[in-house]
DNA sequence: AATAGAGCCAACCGCCACTAA
DNA sequence: GTTAGTGGCGGTTGGCTCTAT
């Protein structure tokens, strides 16, 4: 415990000269040891405080702006792949803060799943199924399964009951299959229910998903915002 | 123009895990 | 093995802003 008066301790909003000061005070000491710097910096704030207001506010390299429609997709999926793991989601995302996806998520999204979730079962029984297009491609490795997915239970996405219907008999295809039914589900938000294939590509792991019809050839645009989508789900492990 | 309610977000709180003594 | 100090995380709060009436 540092040898502070805590009754004598700023609270509220920080001031822009706090911010100088700490911002100072970080450069010349480095981020970490809180309390002994929050007392270096004479701001009569806790060391917690410092340490919150430099990690979600003064950083460098944070984004300030409005949440991206890519970024927002993967909030979503990782959100459903993890729950409340904010620290963890925010990782994926850089120069996005926990805290910054935690506000978001709670002001936008929680109602929009909620409300999603309960018009997916309708929304699943007009899909077409989706064929697993099957190739020498999609064969890998036992160590690239563990590379993308991992091997531990908690690493692990759940296995869906449907994945009969996507006509794929691995445990790969079938967890490949699983996350894809779910961004087409996401996908419903503007009404414009997409199928998709699974397709070769050498950055990520020999695999990536495609919104498009599956005998269609997507924009090339397209591809590379998809990648930047799922980019998170190919490096888990 | 005034006011109430909703939404948003920065900041705080409490708990837990880790580490060093 | 125990304890104190510290950092990190997720949940919650309070105040500000916006919008509808």
């Amino acid at each position: 415990m540092a040898n502070r008066d805590v009754g004598n301790l700023r609270r509220g909003p920080w001031l822009d000269e706090e911010d100088e000061r700490l911002t100072t005070i970080v450069k010349a000491l480095g981020d970490k040891n809180w309390d002994a710097l929050a007392n270096e910096s004479g701001l009569r704030r806790s060391g917690k405080s410092c340490r919150l207001r430099w990690m979600n506010y003064l950083r460098p390299n944070l984004k300030h702006g409005e949440i991206t429609y890519e970024e927002e997709h993967i909030i979503l999926n990782l959100h459903k792949q993890w729950g409340n793991k904010w620290s963890r989601i925010a990782k994926r995302l850089p120069g996005r803060t926990d805290n910054e996806i935690k506000n978001y998520w709670r002001s936008h999204l929680k109602k929009k799943t909620e409300a999603q979730q309960g018009t997916r079962n309708v929304a699943e029984q007009d899909l077409s199924t989706p064929k697993c297009h099957r190739s020498p491609e999609y064969i890998i490795g036992e160590n690239e399964r563990d590379g993308v997915f991992g091997t531990s239970s908690t690493e692990a996405p759940e296995i869906s009951s449907n994945m009969s219907a996507f006509g794929c008999s691995s445990p790969y295809e079938r967890q490949i299959t699983d996350w894809m039914s779910s961004c087409c589900w996401l996908l419903h938000d503007d009404n414009q229910l997409q199928t998709y294939e699974i397709k070769q590509h050498e950055d990520y792991m020999g695999m990536y998903p495609c919104f498009c019809q599956p005998e269609s050839k997507p924009e090339e645009d397209m591809m590379h915002n998809v990648c930047d989508l799922w980019s998170p789900i190919w490096e888990m492990g």
